[in-house]
RNA sequence: GGUCCGAUGGCCGAGUGGCUAGGCUCAGCUCUGCAAAAGCUGCUACAGCGGUUCGAAUCCGCUUCGGACCUCCA
């Protein structure tokens, strides 16, 4: 494909992309609620919209990203005066709710800086914007969609309903949801099973309340979001991106809400969903109780993992699948990922130390960097822009070996791809493996070169005991000694 | 119960009407003091049944199995 098309959950086609004003573009997306530590299911949902902002840039959009931050709790229940979950864990530790934020926002931001995740243009708070949000809230009283009871405002699903359509990105139908809503526990103040929270009273007993028009209390969970695209991207915006998980009813809530309070029909232009990590088939998820932290997986440390994997070779295997498919977890994989990313980081090192053929290259680099290119803009398909650099691999390596002629041109054309697509769009960084803190990079290396001649001779002398104890030494310290025709070389991994 | 989605070789995972996906694994070969790496070759699949078509993994129908959402969720 010539041009990026984007597979728009709400209209289930795949669109070609046009910005609402070129070159910029405008993309939110829905953050973590930080009441725990995030696990790798989420990590993947923050992977897939890292590879969106990535590759606009790359293609040189000015992208504004927003991704919030929840730091209010909700609600742990569907009741009405269920606890909200960051004041649980609060009095759980004994701490102050922003204490509880703070600390999982923190870990947030480690993990995605352990991944390789870039941070947004803005990352906003919900608690940031409380006035906001009310002010959303009177907006979508005085439109009649809204109604006070006791402190609360609900949003009137049925009302809005008869004016705009409800239901549209998650295909469902007022009707049939009036037929499958579950009985709520304990009464409810709503006109309608199907009205949702925008305000919340909260008795003195709740943590986090702020005064409004209504009296004390805090925002529906949906609401946020809705507010600070609004003000940071205008009330017509190019990408809204989350989790499938939030498809129903939180986007769709979403969608209601600014209708509702601006009058404009279509707020989002491309709606984009991320599939889910699953393990044995099953979504990964805290209460399922089969996720892990980032942390467990790096070392291993987890009864479901074999061994710890690197934060690189999990951005890989998450790469490998399509972001809207859902991707199994297993050891397998992960160790499929690990050997495929540490062939790809080879011959990369290839690439840089290969010499140019004097005559007539046969290799189509500008072909490998257009296919590469085709890739992305198919719905931003890592899986086969991660085969397409295999091809490179396979040039590559077949240059090493004699079978395949690369011109001068050729080679820096397959650099500059593979620094492109490898490093800034797929964000897949090399990952020293070599012991830090021992001296510099070229003092290293000249020791290395020494030893590596020191061998060399004992080769010579078929002194084979010395040769293979050389190589075992420098194999346990993380160097792989290579013998070809030409002599000897090292490298790192 | 309702809505939606999926089922691809030993494993993971693309593809969506005709043309090699790719990675990993396994076997053989080349190279090599041995090994590793690399290269070459092989194993070559589309859940089942029926239909549409010159032609289907790809479209339609049914069956079986699995999953997501309908409640907080990335």
């Amino acid at each position: 494909m010539d041009a990026l098309h984007i597979s728009n959950s709400l209209t289930r086609q795949k669109e070609k992309f046009e910005p609402i004003n070129p070159p910029f573009v405008g993309m939110y997306v829905c953050g973590p609620t930080v009441y725990s530590n995030v696990h790798l299911g989420n990590v993947r949902t923050f992977l897939t919209f890292d590879i969106v902002y990535r590759y606009l840039q790359h293609l040189g959009f000015k992208v504004r990203y927003v991704r919030n931050i929840t730091d209010v709790g909700h609600l742990t229940g569907d009741t009405d005066d269920g606890e909200d979950k960051i004041g649980k864990k609060a009095r759980l530790e004994n701490l102050e709710p922003m204490e509880v934020v703070q600390r999982y926002t923190n870990d947030f931001h480690d993990v995605m800086n352990v991944f390789n995740i870039l941070r947004p243009s803005i990352e906003p708070t919900a608690t940031g914007h409380i006035v906001e949000q009310i002010e959303s809230i009177k907006k979508i009283i005085d439109n009649g969609y809204a109604y006070e009871v006791n402190g609360s405002v609900y949003f009137s699903v049925r009302k809005f309903s008869d004016d705009h359509p409800y239901g549209e990105l998650s295909g469902r139908k007022i009707d049939e949801l009036m037929n499958n809503t579950r009985d709520l526990d304990g009464q409810s103040e709503k006109r309608d099973p199907l009205d949702f929270a925008l305000w919340k009273a909260a008795d003195s007993s709740h943590l986090m309340q702020w005064p409004s028009p209504w009296g004390m209390g805090f925002p529906g969970w949906h609401l946020e979001c809705s507010v600070m695209s609004t003000k940071y991207l205008g009330e017509t915006f190019d990408i809204h991106g989350g989790g499938m998980d939030l498809k129903f009813p939180h986007h769709e809530c979403e969608i209601a809400q600014n209708v509702g309070a601006n009058g404009v029909e279509r707020p989002v232009r491309y709606w984009m969903h991320g599939n889910m990590l699953t393990v044995n088939g099953r979504k990964m998820a805290k209460s399922e109780g089969n996720g892990f932290t980032p942390e467990e997986l790096i070392t291993g440390n987890h009864k479901l993992l074999d061994k710890g994997y690197t934060p690189m070779t999990v951005r890989f295997f998450m790469l490998m699948g399509h972001y809207a498919s859902t991707l199994d977890f297993s050891n397998e994989a992960l160790q499929a990922a690990e050997k495929g990313l540490a062939k790809l980081e080879k011959a990369v090192d290839t690439l840089n130390r290969l010499a140019p053929t004097s005559g007539e290259g046969n290799f189509d680099a500008n072909a490998f960097g257009e296919k590469c290119h085709a890739a992305m803009n198919d719905d931003f398909n890592t899986p086969i822009l991660i085969a397409t650099l295999f091809e490179g691999v396979k040039a590559i390596n077949g240059a090493a070996a004699g079978l395949v002629a690369l011109t001068a041109q050729d080679i820096a054309t397959l650099q500059a791809t593979f620094q492109a697509f490898m490093r800034d769009v797929l964000g897949l960084q090399a990952e020293s493996t070599s012991n830090a803190g021992g001296g510099d990079e070229s003092e290293t290396g000249a020791l290395l070169d020494l030893i590596v001649d020191m061998r060399t001779t004992a080769k010579a002398n078929k002194d084979w005991g010395t040769a293979d104890k050389i190589r075992d030494v420098l194999s346990a310290h993380g160097i792989t000694i290579q013998d070809g025709k030409d002599g000897s070389s090292w490298s790192r991994g």
